[in-house]
DNA sequence: CGTGTTTGACCGGCGC
DNA sequence: GCGCCGGTCAAACACG
């Protein structure tokens, strides 16, 4: 069967040296899958290295982890830590001259209970003002209350930066050695205040050319990158932020919105999915963003609807 | 001086 | 209890 790709080749879509590889800030399928609508082996040439779901669990995360290959797809439901996570995307073979790009969905958003270290560190500061708590001396004992964690995604991404501009800003606030991999893991902090979104960035072993990238929590403001803006003057990535027209990061990712939207409906089309037909049933597959949409602050993501906004007629995308 | 990175130490969960 | 490991802290440092 002749392969195709949903992603874009990076070095054939835009050339190695204009721009470091940002493929990975379309997310095509960023949220827009529902895979238990589909019929798998009919996604055999795809190659989404995988379909992660850091869905909040009341302790750890849970981690539901769907790959989709060629002849091969498999759904799994990790213990009660995040290990098998980067296990199973460290197993997903390299796919050498071809992007890949994989996404993952959060179920809903229970964030009214969610509590970050951050916050839970601030009432520390509160209850025992005047403590001295450098780190050197003993931290005092958190609550018996468990750590809970913001909903997470993460996707893989052929890249050869690490750290992919996605139009915030991040702080880095540590580096740590992953087992069984030589290539370290850095972790990120959105660098505004109030905002504790935080994100993982590291480099499968298996396929050193893939970045693997994980978001946790959303952001409670609109991107730095922009000005300010609705929609129709920037683009919208799939993170709520929408970049303005002139930012080369926006004609940037303009550019492969194009080029990632033609795949989709040429991919669609030889599916026989009717992307234009909404009588279809196989119109299921694009309700879970919409679905997710609503669970989302910003207008600006409210809005976005990735690459299905040009693809999938206006109506399908319509609030109910 | 403000901002961001580096890096060793610390913390907490988990398995044995 | 102990060790492993992922995640975080924060002092030191770099840089514009």
């Amino acid at each position: 069967m002749e392969k195709k790709e949903m992603a874009v080749k990076t070095e054939d879509a835009i050339g190695s040296s204009s721009f470091p590889c940002y493929n990975s800030n379309l997310y095509p399928f960023s949220n827009a899958f529902d895979f238990s609508e589909v019929d798998k082996s009919s996604l055999g040439f795809m190659e989404l290295l995988g379909v992660q779901d850091y869905s909040p669990l009341p302790e750890l995360p849970q981690l539901s982890t769907v790959s989709v290959q060629p002849h091969h797809s498999t759904v799994k439901v990790p213990s009660d830590n995040g290990k098998e996570c980067s296990e199973v995307l460290n197993h997903q073979p390299a796919t050498p001259n071809s992007s890949s790009i994989s996404s993952a969905s959060s179920d809903a958003v229970n964030d009214e209970q969610n509590k970050t270290l951050l916050d839970q560190a601030e009432e520390d500061d509160d209850e025992e003002e005047g403590q001295q708590k450098t780190k050197k001396q003993l931290k005092p004992k958190k609550t018996n209350q468990k750590r809970q964690r913001e909903p997470r995604f993460a996707f893989m991404t052929k890249s050869e930066v690490d750290h992919l501009e996605d139009g915030y800003r991040w702080r880095k606030y540590g580096q740590k050695a992953v087992k069984n991999s030589p290539f370290p893991r850095s972790y990120y902090r959105c660098t505004s205040v109030s905002c504790n979104v935080k994100k993982r960035v590291e480099r499968s072993f298996t396929d050193p050319s893939v970045v693997v990238t994980t978001y946790e929590g959303q952001h409670t403001h609109p991107s730095p990158v922009m000005p300010r803006s609705g929609v129709s003057a920037g683009y919208a990535n799939n993170f709520g932020s929408v970049l303005p027209p002139g930012n080369y990061l926006s004609q940037y990712q303009h550019y492969h919105h194009q080029q990632q939207q033609q795949h989709l409906v040429n991919t669609l089309s030889s599916l026989g999915f009717p992307y234009n037909d909404s009588s279809s049933p196989k119109n299921a597959v694009f309700t879970q963003e919409r679905r997710l949409c609503s669970n989302h602050g910003t207008n600006a993501f409210l809005r976005d609807h990735g690459l299905l906004q040009d693809v999938v007629p206006s109506h399908m995308l319509k609030e109910e």
